[in-house]
Parts: C-alpha cells; structure tokens; sequence
DNA sequence: AGCTGGTTTATCTTTCTCGGTAAAATAGTG
DNA sequence: CACTATTTTACCGAGAAAGATAAACCAGCT
C-alpha cells in the first residue's frame, strides 16, 4: 500500500514522451546525448517505470523543443470529475 | 559544468504553488496531511529548492484540485522564444 | 516582553533517481 | 539463420528527494 496517486500519470507521461520523440525520429541514444539523460534512464520514464523530477522532465522537454507541459498535456484529473480515490476521499473540510 | 537548464523552473513552479495554496488558505501543514507530503520539503518545493519528483507534483496537484499543467502553465520555452541558453544551443544536426 | 501560528532551516534515515556499464530482449534486414 | 540496430533490463555507486523531528525565524497580537 505504498500508495501510487495515479499509475496513469508516469505511463502517461512516458507514452506522450515516446511520441514526441518518435515524431522527431529520435533513437534513445540521440535523445541521451541531446539531454545528457541516459538512454536506459530515458527508456524507464518512457515505460512508465521511473518517477522523473521536475528538472528531468523539462531537460527532455527542451530537447525536444515542445513546452514542459506538453507531455503532461490535458491530464486534467481535477479531481472533482472524480478520477481516482474512490474510498479515498480527502475533504478538505476534515481538516480545515 | 552541471548546468541547470532554468534555476527559474523550480522557483517558478514553487511561486505557482504558493499561490495556488494561498487561494484556498491552506496552510503547510494543512497541506502537508492532504498530500502525504511533510511541510518542510512542501517549504522546500515552493521556494524553489527542492527538485520534486513528477508523482509529487501530482499529489500536490490533486490535493489542490488543479491539473498538474497548473503549475507548470505557460512555462512556454518551446525554445524557439529564446528564454534559455544563449550559448548552449545543441543543433540536433550534429547528431543524426 | 511573551506568546502563538506559520514558515524556514537543519539533521538524520530511507528510498529512489540517475549515469555508467553490460547484458538480455526485441525488432528489422540480408 | 546470422547480423545489426534499438530498446529493455539488471547491477552498481553517488547524489538527491522525502518523511520525521526539532530548532530557528518571522510575522501578528494581547
């Protein structure tokens, strides 16, 4: 129960990420060299399997030439449409 | 030579945040018991020291019921603009 | 001044990222 | 099938994030 908000996000991110440098024809190698990010590195947060830090993320952003939130792009969770914690439920108002 | 992209990033994300937290008048640690997330290292992110982790981001996101672009938004380098590196510039061409 | 609430800073421990390297998969091609 | 390119996985070591806690600041207020 360690807790994961969303397993979408990182699997999300990583998909949007994986076109983005498919679009540029980009191999892992080149986008490396491009970031200073390693490829192996670069291949986990593609597949979703590493939490990348903000830094990173926007390294690999630059690269590419696209904003920082396009690879989190409409990721809007909102969580009032309610998308996750179905049991979960923080009010807000407990702690206020 | 360890380069950081944009000091302004993380300085930038934090000052979002804490506007964002301020709307809602939540405090740190009221913060801090709807993310999971302890209010030093909240302290530390919305100053700008502390280089989060995409999922915690997220978390603070969705504690403050905001997509996570939100905090990222119009961050519009697409580098085109020319926000950032006056001399680094890396030319894609000289890799593929 | 003393207090109180909020934020920051410091220290410590645990966990994880990240680069490096190397080894397996997974294509794709002759 | 072999050969190559690309990606994935596995290990290691260094560094940093994140939780906990405690202490230091910094308002405002009686």
């Amino acid at each position: 129960m360690t807790m994961e908000i969303e397993p979408n996000l990182l699997a999300d991110v990583g998909r949007r990420l994986r076109a983005l440098r498919a679009d540029q024809d980009l191999t892992l190698e080149q986008l490396a060299r491009l970031t200073g990010i390693s490829a192996p590195a670069l291949s986990l947060i593609e597949t979703g399997k590493r939490d990348a830090r903000l830094t990173t993320l926007a390294k690999i952003a630059a690269a590419l030439r696209v904003p920082v939130m396009a690879l989190l792009a409409d990721h809007a969770d909102d969580a009032s449409t309610g998308d996750d914690a179905p049991a979960e439920g923080y009010d807000l108002g407990d702690y206020l």
